[in-house]
DNA sequence: GCAAAAGTGTTCGAGATACACCCATGA
DNA sequence: TCATGGGTGTATCTCGAACACTTTTGC
């Protein structure tokens, strides 16, 4: 399997090779764009494969941590550090990829919307964003990755503070609301979010409000330990 | 390495082994034993690593899918098959193990009370079963992938069936109770576990009784779709 | 003044918690 | 008859669900 980040990162030297055995590490790349649940793609380059998109990721390197191969996918593909990143499940069916043995150990990360570049009409040809709920035909066992990405997102979002990663420092609550919607796939009732949501005590309010249209503006709240992710309940 | 699996199944081929990286299966047994939480572990048998212990597992086959590979390692050490088996991680950190490169994927199991045979005083001398309370010292990360196991079966006690595992086919809510007892460190109240218990519509009263000793005989129950281990609430 | 999103409280029902006594048996 | 674990019901509390109107702004 002929990999993008192969091409962009020509210097590693994998893990394995000789015997025709590779690790890799394969992110779902998740976001919040055009009100959906956007995964980010890459166009598959083998000649069997035209047309077919896959996960970014790349074959792990002899001295590579399977997270930091991740990361590089991450930054490489996505151009972002630092973002929420965990690991999935490792995929080691023998037959999972016909021409070789390939061993995937899956990960997911969640970009925050205003990080979210790349792709959509204006972006890079070579890699886009695509709804979770329509997705292209994807090679090998992708598309098993992202729908188990999926779900573990969801379970997430019960007893966890994971939903928060997908906003800037400073969001309203509307915002954050939206964010729960579209990832359950279900409208919520405004006051009960807000009640839950401020009950859970690691939201501050700012003193800011953002005015955005011709109506009331806006509260803005932050995360009191930005970056991390509680487990809730 | 050396791995104790390695030699019960000297007929594998290693999916590597030439560069020095192998893939490994370890699998963190648990059963209740002794009113406590234990797993079964194996004595190291490399010279530097005398008197510690070890996970049972082995190398992944270039023709074994990961599972089977656990599924293996749990027939060959503790001689069950059939049991509840979930992938947990795969810790690839380069320098976990000192010697040469090893990517191990974890998985835990679940082995039913009635069938924890090997260790205690008549066991095998080479296995045994250890509280996971006060473990023995353990190679490499092995610690940490126990930890990380009993924490995700305690999670899991919360939201799904998975309990129910430990427990022969028929068995009293008594006996149940006992192994969320030991499992979660507290005493729970007997009603209202028995009210939980049977409002999940899980469990099915059979026309038996079990005699113990000189009191009230128990009701014995059974799992309605046993071996299925359902997400609940 | 009107359109559009922000913001706010109360009622109701279900499920969790706390709690104490009688039952059936074997010795 | 007594010691032992099996088995049961009720009151209370907490938390999630349902539900509608006022506020602030830009045009």
């Amino acid at each position: 399997m002929n990999r993008t980040l192969t091409k962009v990162l020509p210097n590693r030297i994998p893990a394995q090779g000789a015997l025709g055995l590779d690790i890799t590490a394969e992110v779902v790349i998740f976001t919040i764009r055009q009100n959906e649940l956007q995964v980010l793609l890459v166009p598959a380059d083998h000649h069997s494969q035209r047309g077919l998109w896959m996960l970014p990721g790349g074959v792990v390197g002899w001295e590579d941590d399977l997270d930091t191969c991740a990361s590089r996918a991450l930054a490489a593909q996505a151009g972002v550090h630092g973002v929420y990143l965990e690991q999935l499940y490792t995929f080691g069916d023998p037959d999972r990829c016909p021409d070789r043995r390939v061993i995937a150990v899956s990960y997911y990360a969640l970009i925050p919307i205003h990080r979210a570049h790349f792709g959509g009409p204006k972006g890079d040809r070579h890699i886009d964003w695509f709804s979770v709920a329509n997705l292209p035909t994807l090679v090998l066992d992708h598309a098993t990755i992202v729908e188990l990405a999926r779900e573990r997102l969801v379970a997430k979002l019960d007893y966890s503070t994971i939903a928060f990663q997908f906003l800037p420092e400073s969001f309203t609550l509307s915002e954050l609301q939206s964010v729960y919607e579209i990832i359950l796939g279900e409208q919520l009732d405004k006051r009960n979010f807000r009640k839950r949501v401020l009950a859970l005590k690691c939201l501050q309010q700012t003193a800011e409000l953002r005015r955005n249209g011709s109506h009331r503006p806006a509260r803005l709240y932050q995360l009191c330990t930005p970056g991390k992710v509680e487990y809730i309940k």
